[in-house]
DNA sequence: TAGTATTTTGAGCGTTTGCTCAATTTGCTG
DNA sequence: CAGCAAATTGAGCAAACGCTCAAAATACTA
């Protein structure tokens, strides 16, 4: 049945979010998708595997969920198209912030999944950002910063309220992914990494 | 012996930041502090006060490598000031990442630890920091934006290149925590937070 | 040097882990 | 309904886990 296969995964997906690849665990995923241990055994090669039909479900939800990124055509995006594919990206990092917990967790130290995630999702989703980067940069934005750092400073911004959410619970008594605060987010990404420019020649 | 206990503490605060508090083993930790596991549980109560003394420890080498925060006067800071200190922010980050990836391993879903966490080290600390944001959008940086979401942002945009430094190896062969590549971030983030600012009043 | 207190070890206990596998249930086809 | 393949279970295994503890080594005092 291919409904029980995808509760497994997205079961997996949260496990593996809230508790990285060596917290997570069978039984606990096997309980949040209220099957056997055995199933999951039966779908997914192994711990590994398992982890990466996760990672690959929630990138695909990504991308099915974004419009498409203005950087992929070679004219010059826009900065109004830019900032509203910001917000877009946005949303999603705060409605589905799995995807980046998962690669996050990993991506602190060496281990097979961070050079596996590289080389099948992650490489192609940079060049591409790059890509929009060149464009933007050539126009003058931010274009004495190096494009990689850029890049990871703009991916932090976007993400950190979303996956911090508890300690700003913890901290502040708020709950980072309501609506507002969404919205509010998304706001002051744009006016962070395009604010300096909207005014300018458009 | 001071010492014994400090190299441990040190190899603990290594260990979880690299594999997360379930992914941190006694056997791995004493491994790399060269000790016993006996010794470490002479030391410390249990896993979890071995988790909170190394957050103490890195959290205390972060206030002590830190000039003081232009925040805490309550005169007006002014953008030069500001500027500096967040450069030495953005390298203590990229020379003592375990802290931050401590803290955010913890962040992404509810336990005792991150609760313990706001309340020994995180709230004073964002407090001090609200109370600096409050002055410098008291002089119209940004004063339209969330003061919460905008502290979030930039740890984000500070931190990330150097949590996800393996990713940045993986996928750009580049190591972000290169002298030249630590100051062009610092440039990179005051840039972003203060660019829009710098030329107007000083 | 003897005697006491502190530090350090490593074997081992009960539990949980990732994973196996024989057995059972379910769905499908003739 | 018979028969077969696919789906699903749960008991159980070796290994690794957090943690205990009696014994040994070291440091300190008189």
């Amino acid at each position: 049945m291919q409904a029980r296969r995808r509760r497994v995964i997205e079961a997996a997906l949260d496990e593996f979010a809230d508790k990285g690849f060596e917290g997570a665990t069978w039984r606990g995923i096997a309980g949040r998708a209220g099957v056997s241990q055995g199933l999951i055994k039966f779908y997914f090669e192994d711990k590994e595997g398992l982890w990466q039909a996760a990672l690959l479900f929630a990138h695909e939800a990504m991308t099915a969920d974004l419009p498409p990124p203005p950087f992929t055509q070679n004219a010059d995006p826009g900065l109004a198209l830019t900032a509203e594919w910001i917000r877009a990206y946005v949303r999603h990092a705060a409605r589905h912030p799995q995807y980046f917990k998962m690669v996050m967790r990993e991506a602190a130290a060496p281990n097979p999944r961070i050079h596996w995630a590289a080389d099948a999702v992650r490489k192609a989703g940079h060049a591409d950002f790059q890509r929009g980067l060149q464009l933007l940069q050539g126009r003058g934005i931010f274009s004495d910063l190096n494009p990689v750092l850029l890049q990871y400073a703009f991916l932090g911004a976007a993400h950190q309220p979303f996956l911090a959410s508890e300690e700003i619970r913890a901290i502040y008594g708020v709950d980072a992914t309501r609506d507002d605060m969404v919205a509010a987010h998304a706001d002051a990404v744009v006016a962070l990494f395009l604010g300096g420019w909207t005014g300018d020649s458009e």
